[in-house]
DNA sequence: GTCTATACCGTGATAGAC
DNA sequence: GTCTATCACGGTATAGAC
């Protein structure tokens, strides 16, 4: 036989990539435990038993759907540390890639994705901490990162109601002054 | 026959607390969905089908369990405000009643959760909006909801490594001159 | 009235048929 | 390489025992 058009690895590569991105949405939505194999395979076009396969049980699914390459930052003072917390606030609403809200959703029902973010967070309070000075930069850079993850909760999870179509300047500007408290000058 | 050391009502109403005692402590560590109603009903110490023919559903169950009256709170300027949201933080580690704590494990993944966490935030706005100045007291006292709601996650539920072990003053302490930041003083 | 036993359906998972 | 059969577990409904 000659060359496929599509070969085999080709084939399953797509295959993989239409049950991750089904699989990312519903988890985005309705987070870990209320997601079904079933519904992700429904979604993708495939067999459950396909999606298993794959990725031989659900757990290993999420871990494939959140998976991120954490964004390496630069050097930055104090002043650019804010400006780059408030910088994940200016992605427009279609904004967080859905993996990292996938992830969000499940951190606290579901022990891996809680692994998961403790671990995100730790790189980013790191990284925060290394542009703040003083004894305790470490426990500022927690607090600034535990204060933007309470609005993005609220904002892009909760829906709360007195954020809805605020736009993203209008939040950033409201919250400089206090992540800025925070970084101890 | 004379009176019974128990009267049938007295019995149901401390069977009731035992399976809302064990529905509170199980719905807070594990969440709404890794909570089964089995599990429930052995720590409570009684049959599962009980838990049924008292509650109706697992909902039901759930919704009687986070029950919380919510704190009325009194009159006060903006900087009253920021010492009755830090209060919040000043209970002890034993701290947040069970009800809140299993409300907000849920609140990312079950609707039912979701409405009362945003009802709960929605109070509290008001509340602060109330004693804020300006036009945009509501997404200011929002702001402020958030951020507090952001640091008792990454406290008390995803507990970071950060903040372990740190008094609450300090995280007061810290977190005040961000707070007042917000007030828009 | 209070509680127990049992059965049904959907979901994650496994083994094996086509 | 794809799908079917089957199992264990959890939510739920019902019957009936005490």
């Amino acid at each position: 036989m000659g060359e496929r058009v599509l070969p085999r690895a080709e084939r399953r590569r797509r295959t993989e990539g239409k049950i991750l991105d089904a699989a990312r949405s519903l988890f985005a939505e309705l987070g870990y435990e209320r997601t079904t194999i079933r519904a992700v395979a429904k979604a993708a076009g495939v067999d459950p038993a396909l999606v298993m396969q794959y990725f031989g049980n659900k757990q290993r699914l999420f871990q494939q759907a959140v998976r991120m390459t954490p964004p390496g930052g630069g050097e930055l003072g104090p002043e650019g540390a804010v400006e780059h917390v408030l910088g994940a606030l200016t992605m427009k609403l279609g904004e967080l890639p859905q993996s990292s809200l996938a992830m969000m959703r499940s951190m606290l029902t579901h022990p891996e994705a809680a692994a998961s973010a403790r671990e995100a967070l730790g790189e980013q309070i790191e990284r925060l901490a290394e542009a703040l000075p003083g004894e305790d930069a470490r426990l500022r850079a927690a607090l600034m990162t535990l204060v933007m993850l309470g609005i993005t909760v609220g904002h892009q999870l909760l829906e709360i109601d007195e954020l809805r179509g605020v736009p993203q300047e209008e939040l950033a500007r409201l919250l400089r002054p206090s992540l800025l408290a925070l970084t101890g000058l």
